[in-house]
Formats: structure tokens, C-alpha cells, sequence
DNA sequence: CTCTTATTAAGAATAAGTCTTGTTAAGGAG
DNA sequence: CTCCTTAACAAGACTTATTCTTAATAAGAG
């Protein structure tokens, strides 16, 4: 008969380096399940994980000034990027389907919503609170603004 | 004294392209003003955009599965993408501000919100309400699927 | 065990975006 | 007008995430 999808050992590694990993960029996933299994290519970390995209396992992500990036947690959620260390954070909105109510849309029949937030994450605040401010604006500076213009 | 930044042709063309095109990348930015001017180089294209987004006189805007886009509209607006044609809308909510209200961020601040909807245009459900219901699945499928995966 | 076929490893290919270098030109001073 | 300083530019090399190609491998059915 027609062949069924198969469930592999590189696509249980991949998916395990989801659960372990934060957010992580298909590199970083590459670079977690390498230490493992130091065969499994780069080619099939991003196969896979477009594969898992595609039929709804993990969610693609792709935030501003950012590789795509991976998230197994499958509640709508929105995320928030943190402008100075980069983290990715999730963010539960009480109402996300609030969201698309009285849109103006012109026309456009919405199906689907992402949301991204931008700001400070919880660590970065504190240790800002506590000096270091100049270490942490530069950082924010330089991930906020166009990279290529000083 | 310090130098001032200076309004070249370059910039007055490549702006004028922002006001000319929907939500244009780099690349199609590149293309229209190369017509008028030949000698204007991708690098200073990027530049040149890069230096708008980082003063905030355009937004960048990065959407799922497409490569960055700029918007010469500054009032605030989220935007559709069109899974058929990938058509970009934009998209006016009345309440903006109120998206972040009673999230759940765990110690995040926020301090900016991007809202990213999918669905389908008014263009291609017009067309797709009188026949060609096959070939637009098709393009519909091609871009909501993970592109190297079947 | 054997066959079919999905899946994989390896690495070449593509393309957005960045960076470097030598050149041009805007605009102020004389 | 001419000279000088420096922002801005063109050209093209470079980087790197992602995709594609091809030949080899390994699930899983029979």
C-alpha cells in the first residue's frame, strides 16, 4: 500500500532537542541533536522540522531580525523577544481570539493570528534595576536598531 | 562640525519606491528603482532601508515564511498575508493598544506589539467563489505547507 | 528474509543580507 | 570658485540560513 510516514530515530531526536531547547533556531537544534547523534544532518534537522510545521506538530515561528524558530507548545500563544538578550518568551493573551474582532479587514477573511510582542524580559529588568545600565543599553541599541548603520 | 545626514537621490528614490509598491522587500525595492537608476546598488538599497527603519520613518515588517518587508505607513496596523496569492493587506484594529491588557507575561514589559494575520484576500476569494476552487488550493496548499516537505 | 519506498547523509546550490574597499559628491570655509 | 572634510555611494566579495540533488540506508509489510 501507499507508505505511511515513518517514525525514525533523527525525527524522535529532533523533537526531544524541541522539548529540552527554548525557542531554538533549526541550527540550534542541529547543534543539540549532533552531540547525540553525530550523523544526523543538517539537511534532515530542517526537513524535519518543516515537516512537523507542516502537518501541525511544533509551530514555526519567525520573529523580526530572527531565524525561524521551533515551539512544541501547541496553546495559541503570543511571543515576546526581549531587546536585549534576545530571548524568546511566551505570552498568554486571556482572549486571543479577541484579537481579530471588529478588524478592519477590506475584504480579507482572517484564519489565523500571530503575535510579537517586544520588550525586557524578567532577568534582564532586574539586573538592570541593579547597575549595569550602560552594558544593557548598548546591547538593547544594537539589537533594536538597523544593524548595518551604526 | 559633525556631519548632518544628507537627503541624496538615492534615498528620495528609494523612499518613493516605499510609496509606490505594497509592502515591497529589499529585493523589489531594488528592481523598481534600478529602472530609473541604473547605478543605485543593492548594498545601498539595504542601507538606505535599514537607516529608515532604525529613525522610524518606515516599518520592517518580517513575516512568516518571506523575507523582510518595509511599510510606509507609520500609523499603528497589523497585516494579513494572503495564503493564496501572498498578497500583504494591511489590517487597522480599533483597539491596538489593547491587545498586551491582561496578559500573562511572567515579568516581561513590553514596550511594542506586531500582529501578523493569515487568511485569504479579497481578490482570491472573489475568484475563488466563481470557479478555480482546484488552482487555488493548490497555491494555498504550496504556501501553507513547509516548502521542502511535500 | 526480501522488497518497496520513505528517509537519510553529504554536500552543492540559492539567495537575503552584510561588510569592505576604493570612489564620489554635498556642503561649509576661505 | 576652490579646497577640504566626511557622509554616502557602487561594486563586488562574503556570510549564512535554507533548499535541493543524489546516492545510500533502513523501516516495516508480506
Amino acid at each position: 500500500m501507499a507508505g505511511a510516514p515513518r517514525n525514525t530515530k533523527q525525527k524522535q531526536a529532533v523533537y526531544e532537542a524541541l522539548t529540552c531547547l527554548d525557542h531554538p533556531t533549526a541550527t540550534q537544534v542541529y547543534e543539540y541533536v549532533h552531540v547525540g547523534h553525530p550523523t544526523l544532518s543538517r539537511g534532515t534537522v530542517f526537513r524535519v522540522l518543516g515537516g512537523f510545521a507542516a502537518n501541525g506538530q511544533v509551530r514555526r515561528v519567525t520573529l523580526e531580525g530572527s531565524d525561524a524558530r521551533f515551539d512544541h507548545t501547541l496553546a495559541p500563544h503570543a511571543h515576546g523577544m526581549c531587546r536585549v538578550c534576545g530571548r524568546i518568551c511566551d505570552i498568554f493573551l486571556p482572549d486571543y481570539e479577541a484579537i481579530a474582532k471588529d478588524a478592519r479587514t477590506d475584504g480579507f477573511e482572517i484564519d489565523g493570528c500571530e503575535v510579537e510582542f517586544t520588550g525586557i524580559c524578567k532577568e534582564c529588568s532586574e539586573k538592570m534595576r541593579r547597575g549595569a545600565k550602560e552594558e544593557y543599553k548598548e546591547k538593547y541599541d544594537e539589537r533594536t536598531q538597523g544593524k548595518q548603520d551604526a
